[in-house]
DNA sequence: CCATTGACGAAGA
DNA sequence: TTCTTCGCCAATG
């Protein structure tokens, strides 16, 4: 398993509940901007400790899907942590959207 | 080795 | 603002 799958799984796992983050910028966050693809790809095969529901798009959509068994299966368990979808697969990023140590968006709220 | 594909993203039109 | 195209890079056929 490559280094940098490691690496992602060890900061998806760091993302607290209810709280979810980009392939973009969890690539970015590993130091390998533009890998944002190969991030997707390591989820695809991760652990199942992994909280890879969590991760979501640029825009804050959805790509997983089928992945986890069923389309609405990410949103059902993201639901279930308190995140609400401002429309069917849409979710507000500026509000659940997390990362690591800098700009945690909207501290209060 | 070459072409295609994909849980993406940014730049153009 | 929405839709296309292009860049990325590992994996697959």
């Amino acid at each position: 398993m490559s280094r940098f799958a490691e690496d992602v799984y060890r900061l998806v796992r760091c993302v607290p509940v209810g709280r979810v983050i980009s392939y973009g910028a969890l690539a970015r966050a590993l130091g390998h901007p533009g890998k944002a693809r190969e991030v997707g790809w390591a989820l695809f095969r991760c652990p199942s400790d992994v909280p890879a529901h969590r991760v979501v798009n640029r825009e804050g959509r959805l790509s997983g899907g089928w992945a986890f068994g069923a389309p609405e299966v990410q949103r059902l368990r993201l639901e279930a942590e308190g995140v609400r979808f401002s429309a069917p697969e849409q979710l507000d990023l500026e509000r659940y959207g997390w990362q690591p140590v800098e700009s945690v968006p909207f501290s209060g709220r």
